[in-house]
RNA sequence: GUGGCUGUAGCUCAAUGGGCAGAGCUCCGCACUGUGGAUGCGGCGGUUGGGGGUUCGAAUCCCCUCAGCCACCCCA
């Protein structure tokens, strides 16, 4: 047990979870890059002024890490990525050619108290489309969200995709006669309904100061699943998510509101199906915030999608695949001390034609080293002994299907390649 | 920030009502000096999260504190 611990809320990445982490990432990054996505990075702590245009006061006021610098100034670790988004197209505004298209992956941190689906220290997939307004550009977006379930192997019964759309909201309510300033708490009150029982819910909205009569016409309201049919903006969105071939994982969803106040239009969340997990993502459309910041004003549409849920998610369905600690193929045995060097010289040769080889750095035991291997999940073994020293030829032993054979060391390479072809095919 | 539950070996957990801190797994060694996730034997490993109190005696009871988990709040 060390003494000194590590910081509340944040985690050790040991190389199981760290395997983990990069596999995320390669799976953000192919999907990403699939829809012409490119990635960028934000400083991780920026000033505090920058959060004060937007962001849920609460996000920064009780939710950040503030710090005051040497010099006095107050800045942040990031809670999210927006507002660093903005300021950077912001600066940039007039040479960035549009739709930009941007994705990053980084961490984020929120001082909060740590439980199931959340930690202080977090990793974030943001995506975002700037510089063009249509419902088929939010319908892209969420088009990036399925295929990276799919990509996984999450279904559709599995994982889903609740989409409204935050104008839409606003004209409902209006025909409820609930007045445009009252929004903030009434969209609040939204957002609780699926996660409070009825009673609750109706006492939170007598608190809000919600009447009767109006807290009976929204839950009226919240269940016609049907009324997008008439938003000619979510029409036109699930048309488009039609032909981008996604249907199957998006609902309309009148619930979902989103807690950041900067959004305008679209809004979207996705969930586990049978909804025991926190949210695994959510985003939509903000039409100002880049000139919030100081920019010219540039419309956008994005989300993100924190690493800690999604985990939880993919540990449920067991779509995590077993992954190997060691990054190598091959491992080198040391047969005996007079043929150490020897080792090394072939594993050098092996690494040299561009495999990855572990050499194992002491003469061992043969039956240690080959357990070492299987531990490690390195596949082929090569074993140089007196007697394949003195044949000129090496053995090859491959763990997956326990077979090995001896190799002349002029046919060496092509035999490895010829094994780690079968691997990844 | 509020409330609840839990902290015992690296990990998972035992320890009758307050009476000698244990087991499994892991790790290391040996059986086994040319061949694997098995088996057997042995070994390393602990101020019982930390501090204080009650007691002849505390892992056990009480207080404080820290951490983890759960709910609220909020949100990725």
């Amino acid at each position: 047990m060390s003494s000194i611990k590590a910081v509340k809320g944040t985690r050790d990445f040991y190389p199981d979870s760290m395997a983990f982490r990069n596999w995320l990432y390669a799976a953000i990054r192919n999907v990403s890059e699939t829809f012409g996505y490119q990635e960028f990075e934000a400083p991780l702590i920026e000033r505090l002024e920058l959060y004060a245009a937007k962001s849920g006061e609460e996000l920064v006021k009780e939710q950040s890490f503030v710090f005051k610098d040497r010099g006095g100034d107050m800045v942040v670790l990031r809670p999210e990525l927006t507002p660093s988004l903005a300021r950077m197209i912001a600066s940039r505004s007039r040479e960035l050619t549009r739709p930009i298209r941007w994705w990053s992956f980084g961490p984020f941190w929120r001082y909060e108290r740590p439980q199931r689906g959340r930690s202080r220290e977090f990793f974030q997939w943001n995506i975002d489309l700037l510089g063009v307004v249509s419902p088929q550009a939010d319908a892209e977006i969420v088009a990036v969200i399925a295929t990276f379930f799919k990509s996984l192997g999450l279904s559709p019964t599995q994982v889903r995709i609740g989409v409204n759309n935050r104008r839409f909201a606003e004209s409902q309510l209006e025909s409820l006669g609930i007045p445009n300033s009252a929004n903030t708490d009434i969209f609040r009150l939204i957002d609780r309904k699926e996660k409070m029982d009825e009673v609750a819910w109706f006492e939170y909205g007598r608190k809000l100061n919600v009447s009767q009569t109006h807290l009976d016409g929204i839950q009226g309201k919240l269940k016609e699943k049907d009324v997008w049919k008439n938003s000619p903006e979510l029409v036109e969105f699930f048309t488009a998510c039609e032909a981008l071939d996604i249907k199957e994982y998006v609902d309309f969803e009148p619930t979902v509101i989103r807690g950041l106040d900067y959004y305008t239009g679209t809004v979207f969340e996705a969930r586990d199906a049978d909804g025991s997990e926190r949210a695994i993502l959510g985003g939509g459309r903000y039409d100002n915030l880049v000139g919030d910041v100081g920019g010219e004003p540039i419309s956008g549409v994005g989300f993100a999608m924190g690493d800690v849920v999604i985990k939880l998610v993919l540990e449920k369905y067991g779509h995590i695949p077993e992954l190997k600690p060691s990054p190598v193929d091959i491992l080198v045995t040391t047969f005996d001390e007079s043929l150490q060097e020897n080792a090394l010289t072939l594993a050098t040769e092996i690494r040299n034609s561009s495999f990855k080889v572990e050499w194992y750095p002491q003469a061992s035991r043969l039956s240690r080293q080959l357990k070492y291997a299987d531990k490690q999940g390195i596949p082929i073994v090569i074993i140089l002994g007196p007697e394949e020293v003195e044949a000129s030829c090496v053995t090859i032993k491959d763990l997956r299907g326990r077979t090995q054979e001896k190799v002349p060391k002029d046919k060496l390479f092509k035999y490895l390649e010829r094994l780690l072809e079968q691997q990844n095919g």
